[in-house]
DNA sequence: AGCTAATAGTTGCAATACCAACCAATTTAG
DNA sequence: CTAAATTGGTTGGTATTGCAACTATTAGCT
């Protein structure tokens, strides 16, 4: 990590948000790839799948603040995804407003297939870490994003 | 970490790629707020301009390899900020297909004033670590990015 | 030299993202 | 009870992205 904050040149290089946008874009490819061959899903549209394999039965806004996909894209989203069966939805009877969204038998079936596959990858990625090392990772991620949370204007 | 490779559903807020482009999102959005409101610059041509900054007189090919910039969109970046004076460029002699592009004087003037405020956000950032936790986590970091980097097809 | 392949950079186009405006249903407050 | 504000969701406009095709120049091969 840079340490001489007065530094007159920046090291992008080693510069934490730098580095972090390129590791999380190159982790990301990666299952994004794996994703659209096989399934020709993108990352949003399996983020809302996954959401809704936890949380069936959840509106768009549920799933939009759990998945911190954007409204407008997460509409279209659904869209796509409601014209490929692979969910479906209903309006909520106490809140007309509200709709119902779930996976479908043909999305849960995806669903199915792709879950196994995602964990195993995150594995494969792990195994440059020891046992320790994961944990202190992980730990580190959530303690540095709740911190990023704070510092928010 | 998600540890049971055979579980039936994925919990996708602990999932590894998840977290860490919900992270990259949230840290590198902060400072493209700050870029953006003080100097109307976005993140890519930030980028760009970091890394003139730390190696002058550079073809546009190398700032695409340095930075991970597509050749497209640093061609568009580029050009806008050719528009707006922050960065020269001229042809090499050796070879008229490259250029070879450095800051300007007002270039290098808004540089020399967001270098600071960039480390003063990297601080702030790593704040909530101690100096072994900052160690750690980059030495972690740089551990994944080779590893995943290895994984590609 | 002369032809082919490779490289640097630009541009076109389709897909995606984001913001703001909008509609409809519901809640709140007077 | 009703007007105003809020909420859930969609749509329009615009900017950004990413791939592929293209131009121009240089390198490599025979």
């Amino acid at each position: 990590m840079s340490t001489d904050t007065n530094a007159s040149i920046l090291k992008l290089e080693r510069f934490l948000p730098y580095r972090l946008s390129i590791l999380s874009n190159k982790v990301s490819s990666l299952v994004a790839d794996i994703y659209k061959d096989k399934f020709a899903i993108s990352i949003t549209e399996w983020r809302i799948m996954a959401v809704l394999g936890e949380y069936p039965d959840i509106s768009a806004d549920e799933i939009s603040t759990k998945t911190q996909i954007e409204k407008s894209i997460l509409s279209r989203s659904v869209s796509r995804l409601l014209k490929r069966k692979l969910i479906e939805r209903e309006l909520a009877e106490d809140d007309r407003r509200r709709s119902v969204i779930r996976l479908s038998a043909t999305g849960k079936s995806v669903y199915d297939e792709i879950v196994p596959l995602s964990y195993e990858y995150e594995r494969a990625l792990l195994q440059c870490f020891s046992q320790q090392e994961q944990a202190q990772f992980s730990a580190l991620i959530d303690q540095l994003y709740e911190h990023a949370n704070s510092l928010q204007v």
